[in-house]
DNA sequence: TCGTAGATTTTCT
DNA sequence: GAAAATCTACGAC
């Protein structure tokens, strides 16, 4: 029911990108349960140009090395105690990516419980990076993964009504670029990250 | 309910 | 050794 998306998708400018993933749906095979979230949050990242990026004015290292390849593939990174999940745009040589923010959970809602805890109330179960991987399963695992394949994969959504726009969060000492509006969002879905709006 | 401080792992200088 | 694209706990109102 769920298919891998065509790798065409991830061939555009990553601001488009960003815009596009809103509203598509992250699909993780694990085990036999299937986990699957509604994307609702995004923001893009801007290489050589963005400051806030792991990637602004450094060649290729160990951490950023999947940035500077072929879109499509699986960028994520380990802050603190938390996964962060990128999907790599852009050509190669040429570091793009989109941070996937935030996402309302779909099916395996069982599974997602026991990885975040019984605790918590659905609406915080992936509302932010950090909670979104956890959520999912998702761990350094999948660096370099294809975004296109089993067992981790985005499928096509539903039509998105409304995509709102603004400055993105979380990289306060990024100067000038913490005012590009390259943060994309679903409006008025609760699922989206409201930290420090 | 809101705002602030501390946690803790990977990577780079 | 220091910083990082964050989360959670806890104190105040």
């Amino acid at each position: 029911m769920y298919q891998p998306i065509e790798k065409t998708f991830f061939e555009k400018p990553v601001l488009e990108l960003a815009e596009s993933l809103i509203g598509q749906y992250i699909v993780h095979q694990c085990a036999d349960q299937l986990l699957v979230a509604r994307i609702v949050e995004t923001e893009a990242y801007h290489g050589p140009e963005d400051r806030a990026a792991h990637s602004f004015r450094n060649q290729p290292t160990k951490r950023t090395e999947v940035m500077f390849g072929a879109p499509g593939y699986v960028y994520n990174y380990k802050m603190h105690t938390h996964t962060l999940m990128n999907v790599v745009a852009g050509p190669v040589g040429v570091p793009h990516a989109v941070l996937i923010r935030a996402a309302e959970p779909i099916a395996g809602l069982e599974k997602m419980k026991e990885n975040r805890g019984e605790h918590l109330k659905l609406k915080d179960w992936t509302n932010g990076p950090g909670k979104l991987s956890k959520a999912l399963g998702v761990t350094m695992d999948y660096y370099g993964h294809y975004w296109g394949e089993t067992p981790l994969f985005i499928a096509e959504g539903p039509e998105v009504i409304a995509i709102e726009k603004g400055p993105r969060v979380g990289i306060g000492n990024s100067q000038e670029a913490v005012h590009f509006p390259w943060r994309f969002f679903e409006k008025d879905n609760p699922f989206v990250s409201k930290y420090r709006v």
